[in-house]
DNA sequence: TCTGGGGTCCTAGGACCC
DNA sequence: TCTGGGGTCCTAGGACCC
């Protein structure tokens, strides 16, 4: 009886830039060009780790996440540089801007990728063609590379993205995957880490081949729900959309650094929360935002990490308010060994707009509800010839109302 | 001589309620 | 007389991503 749709199919871009960080320094500087280079959390610091490194750093097997002095050891002559995050958000500001002039339907994903939905732009060119184009004008405009796929989904087209770097443009259909997907390692697959990749290969799932034929009960008691949201996109289905307002969708906003050397010094812990909420209540008065739920993170010298939370009755933003609850679970929690790093986040952030809207919605519910049981009650009282509440309320005084609404009804009604 | 900082989503147990 | 089944909320931890 149902309506049958015709089902359409979408085209959906994933633009990623490549090595963005040491990229943009290079179209800042041409100088650094060709080049090792590594951008680095903090060079001067032992704990400084690579962010992101340049071609020819990879060539001599630096890697993201490395320890600075190992990329160092690998390749002595390595250029190393500080991040400059301005320079890296208005370039991004530039790309988004590129993009935004094919489709208004993008969904960044992070500073330096995002997708794209061109169903409806096929007046633009074939696919191929607006790739090409959008690949040109970033780096003829702002001297960036990016790799760009196309296909049928998100998960494909994050995959196709990865299969030429630098600067490449790929086609993924259903009809490629037995050749160029399937062969690949689950590792290599997105939403598939070291642990759940180590799990995998225990039952024998080496590639993503493996994966599509592997038994779904299996992967579910393996894996969980996430056990059958694999297989079905290793077998080229995600219905995911391209979904453009879900960055302003933000939950959590928090601030975590490491410190210099571990300690146990309370004076100095104390005024690293400081920061930390210093920091949050900055980035969320910005953001015109408040949180209902705040996390502390305590990660020791042998780096077990625990984190402790706490919900409140109320919403807050204030620095203040923040920190004093930040140290709250600090003192309740801190086991008194030595501590590597602290991190404080706001949790259940909403805008300040959207807090008044929901205690409206609230209202308008309560309202609701109280109209539903007026009408049950006029059926019942219809029905027994009296109203069943006025027995229950007079004769038992200890019967409690059964819940906060009916409460205020009841208050209303015995007024 | 080890492994930063920003996030999201999922799971699982306990408290509590009906 | 010793005990069901469902639901929600809160909290903690883990996996993953860039």
């Amino acid at each position: 009886m149902s309506k049958w749709y015709p089902k359409k199919g979408r085209v959906i871009f994933h633009v990623d830039m490549n090595s963005f960080y040491a990229s943009v320094e290079m179209a800042y500087n041409p100088e650094l060009k060709g080049k090792p280079l590594a951008i680095a959390g903090n060079p001067e610091e032992r704990r400084g780790i690579v962010v992101t490194s340049s071609y020819e750093a990879r060539a001599k097997g630096v890697k993201t996440t490395m320890p600075l002095w190992e990329a160092r050891r690998l390749c002595p002559d390595l250029i190393v540089m500080r991040p400059n995050f301005n320079r890296y958000r208005k370039a991004s500001k530039e790309m988004f801007k590129i993009l935004s002039e094919v489709t208004p339907y993008i969904q960044p994903v992070s500073i330096d990728e995002g997708y794209m939905d061109i169903t409806e732009c096929q007046q633009q060119g074939t696919p191929p063609e607006i790739a090409e184009k959008i690949q040109q004008r970033i780096l003829n405009e702002l001297d960036l590379p990016c790799s760009i796929g196309i296909a049928p989904n998100k998960f494909l087209a994050k995959m196709a993205s990865d299969m030429k770097k630098p600067l490449g443009i790929t086609i993924l259909r259903k009809r490629d995957l037995p050749q160029k997907l399937w062969p690949l390692t689950v590792e290599s697959m997105y939403g598939v880490g070291s642990k759940t990749a180590t799990k995998l290969n225990q039952v024998n799932i080496q590639t993503i081949e493996d994966l599509v034929r592997a038994d779904l009960y299996t992967l579910k008691r393996l894996l969980g729900i996430n056990g059958e949201r694999l297989q079905n996109r290793a077998k080229g289905i995600d219905p995911s959309p391209v979904d453009p307002d879900a960055i302003y969708e933000f939950k959590s906003i928090g601030s975590s650094e490491t410190l210099p050397h571990d300690t146990t010094n309370e004076s100095e812990i104390k005024r690293l929360l400081r920061q930390l909420a210093r920091n949050v209540a900055r980035r969320v008065k910005r953001k015109q935002a408040v949180g209902q739920t705040v996390q502390l993170t305590i990660r020791y010298y042998n780096r077990k990490t625990i984190t402790r939370s706490l919900k409140l009755s109320e919403y807050i933003e204030t620095e203040d308010d923040i920190f004093a609850i930040s140290v709250d679970l600090f003192e309740q929690n801190w086991n008194g060994e030595p501590i590597r790093l602290l991190g404080t986040t706001l949790q259940d952030v909403m805008e300040k707009k959207d807090v008044a809207q929901q205690l409206d919605l609230f209202t308008y519910e309560n309202e609701a509800n109280k109209e539903k049981l007026y009408m049950a009650i006029d059926q019942l009282t219809e029905k027994y010839g009296k109203n069943p509440f006025t027995n229950i309320s007079s004769s038992e005084e200890n019967d409690q109302p059964r819940t906060s609404f009916q409460k205020d009804f009841l208050d209303d009604y015995f007024r």
